[in-house]
DNA sequence: CGCGCGATTGAGTAATTTCAAATCTAGTGG
DNA sequence: CCACTAGATTTGAAATTACTCAATCGCGCG
C-alpha cells in the first residue's frame, strides 16, 4: 500500500530502496473509518496527510453555522490545515473522512528533518507546492469569475468519480452555494 | 536596490556573496511605468517577478467583461501566473502596474537551473512557496465564508497601506463585488 | 472655471437564500 | 416481495441580497 507514495514521489524524483525506507520511517499510516476526523477546528494540526486510499475533505464551519468545503483530497493526494501546519497555530478547518480512508502522515519537524537530511525532498515538496498554487490560484479565479453552473461543470470535468462518491449537499458546499440552488442549476 | 532580494532571501536562509552573485545572475531587472504589463491574457508568461518596488496586480477579465484582481503584490512579494509559468501554457491573467514599478525576474528553466546548483534555493523556494500556499487557502476561505465587509475589514488589517494606493474600485474587484456594493457596505 | 475620473446614491431587476413541504432512494425487517 | 424509515434531493414561494444602469457628487488638475 505505501507503494502508492513512492510512485507518487518517483512522478517527480527517482529514488532508491534505500532513500524511499528513510522517507517512509518519517511517516506513520493510519486507517480511519468513515466520519473519523484527522483535523479538528482549534486544535492542533501538526500533520500533513497523504491519502493513500479513501477520500477526506477539509471543511469550515463560519460563524453562521454554514459549512463550506476547502477540498477533497483522494487517493494520492495531500491534505493539511497548512496554516496550522506550518504555523503551529490552531486548526480552522476540520479534515474528515468521507469513506474508510487510509493515510500516511508526517508531521511538520519531521518533514524539514527529511528534507534536510535528503536535499531531493526539497525539491519533491517544492514542486508539489508549486503545483498546490497553481491548483489553489485555480480556485480563486474560479469562485470569483465563474458562475456555480460553471464551478460544477468544471469540477465534474475535473473529477467525475467525485460526483459518485459525494453527495450534493458536499459538491455544493464546495462550490459555494446551497444544495437548493444546486439542485435548481442542475436540473434547469 | 536588488539587496532587497537579498534580505527577503536571507529572512529564510543565510547566503555567501558568492552565492547571491550566482542568484542575482539568473534574474534579470525590469523597471515599468504605471500601467505597464508583464503578463498578458493569452500569451506566454514564463517569468516569475519579485517586487522590488512599486506596485503590482494580477487580474483576470471573465467572459462578461468583468474584472476579478487575484492578487496585489507590493515590495518582497513575489507574483506570476502561476500555471501558465509553470506549464508553459498561456497565461489566464494579466499582470500589469499599478504604479512605477522595478521588478527582478526569473523564467521558469533558470530558476530550475538556479536550484539545481544551488540547494539552498529548493530550500527557499518550498519554503516560499508553502507560505504562497497559506495565503491562496485563506483567501479561498475568505472568499467562502466571509461577508464582503469581513473581506474588506480583513485586507485593510492586512495591508492598510493598499487603501491609500489603490482605487476603490480596484479593491471591489478583489474583494468579488461591485465598486458600489463596496460603496455601500463601507458607507452603512 | 470646467473637465474628467473616481466614488456615491437611488431605483428597479435578477439571482440566491431561507424555510417549509413534497418526493425520491437505499437499506431493513416482516 | 412489499412496506417502512431515514437520509438525501427536489420543488415552491417569500424574503433577502447583490447587481445593473443611470444620475449625482467631489476633487484634483490644466
Amino acid at each position: 500500500m505505501v507503494d502508492v507514495l513512492r510512485k507518487h514521489i518517483e512522478d517527480i524524483v527517482s529514488i532508491t530502496d534505500e532513500e524511499f525506507a528513510l522517507i517512509l520511517s518519517y511517516f506513520t499510516k493510519k486507517s480511519c473509518k468513515k466520519h473519523q476526523y484527522l483535523v479538528e477546528m482549534g486544535a492542533l494540526a501538526p500533520n500533513e496527510y497523504f491519502v493513500l486510499q479513501g477520500l477526506v475533505k477539509s471543511s469550515h464551519i463560519d460563524q453562521s453555522g454554514r459549512t463550506h468545503i476547502l477540498q477533497f483530497a483522494m487517493e494520492n493526494w495531500w491534505i493539511s490545515d497548512m496554516e496550522a501546519f506550518q504555523k503551529g497555530t490552531y486548526a480552522t478547518v476540520d479534515i474528515d473522512c468521507l469513506e474508510k480512508t487510509e493515510v500516511l502522515y508526517i508531521t511538520y519537524k519531521d518533514k524539514e528533518k527529511l528534507c534536510s537530511e535528503l536535499a531531493k525532498m526539497d525539491y519533491f515538496f517544492r514542486i508539489k507546492s508549486s503545483a498546490g498554487n497553481v491548483a489553489l490560484q485555480k480556485r480563486v479565479l474560479m469562485l470569483m469569475c465563474a458562475t456555480a453552473t460553471e464551478r460544477y461543470n468544471s469540477l465534474i470535468r475535473q473529477y467525475p468519480d467525485l460526483y459518485q462518491r459525494v453527495s450534493k449537499t458536499l459538491i455544493a458546499s464546495y462550490l459555494g452555494v446551497t444544495r437548493e440552488t444546486l439542485s435548481r442549476l442542475t436540473s434547469g
